[in-house]
DNA sequence: TCGCATCGATTACGGATGTAGTCAATAGCC
DNA sequence: GGCTATTGACTACATCCGTAATCGATGCGA
């Protein structure tokens, strides 16, 4: 049971999964533009991940290169799991008739999911 | 926009959900079997609910009778909504597949599935 | 070699959260 | 009519979270 990622340091995970390993600076280059957080800040976030076995760091020279420990598929699934046992009682069906309620279903979600129960089904 | 609900508040909310209204003794008693939380910890949750829009009260006599403000459907529209936008780029059937990947989808749900679709698309 | 820039570590601090104790009012019992 | 139990209000306090400043070590340029 991994510990849990909080939004802020979900941001920075974010951008390690996408470039993985990167230096601080680096995240936080890449952070800065939408949150506008200090290097400082960045830090801190990465610490705390440190701290939480969530990412990892291999020194190179005297700065470190950090790489995430989970992988985001696990970290995704976790998430949708928790959330489907909180809100639907486990069951997905219910959250998807909720999404098409909202109107969240494109015609492209549509196709793909018939695709995800054709493939279930064989 | 409405505030938002924390893990706690959450056990609160759905013992409302359930039923209401209720009294603080009520949602004390239908909470306290799965979290032991003490009389007093409810009703600082529902303090905290109050002072946030999220449920209200009326006096009955020298207590109140608490009841929900926000419909659980519209809340847990949100939360979907906010997981698949923030994890899934908004897209829902990676959620679908990501889920059917545990396989977290039982028979009942993939034929529910394959009924949601099929309304969606007349 | 000496100062400066850079890096990670430590510390800070206000707000939210989880959990609960205490207080003041009040209503009912004796 | 005074005592006690009940109820909501207020207070407490440790932890986590968001955001950042400061500190101490160290490597590099002058």
């Amino acid at each position: 049971m991994t510990e849990k990622i909080s939004e802020a340091e979900l941001v920075v995970m974010e951008a390690l999964w996408e470039t993985a390993p990167q230096t601080a600076n680096d995240v936080s280059d890449r952070v800065a533009a939408d949150r506008g957080w200090s290097l400082q800040t960045v830090k801190t976030l990465l610490s705390r991940l440190m701290a939480k076995d969530i990412i990892a760091a291999d020194q190179d020279g005297r700065r470190f290169l950090y790489r995430p420990m989970v992988a985001r598929d696990d970290y995704v699934a976790g998430e949708s799991g928790r959330l489907v046992n909180r809100l639907f009682g486990g069951r997905v069906s219910p959250l998807v008739a909720q999404l098409a309620q909202q109107d969240q279903l494109t015609a492209d979600d549509i196709a793909e999911l018939e695709a995800i129960l054709k493939g279930l089904k064989s």
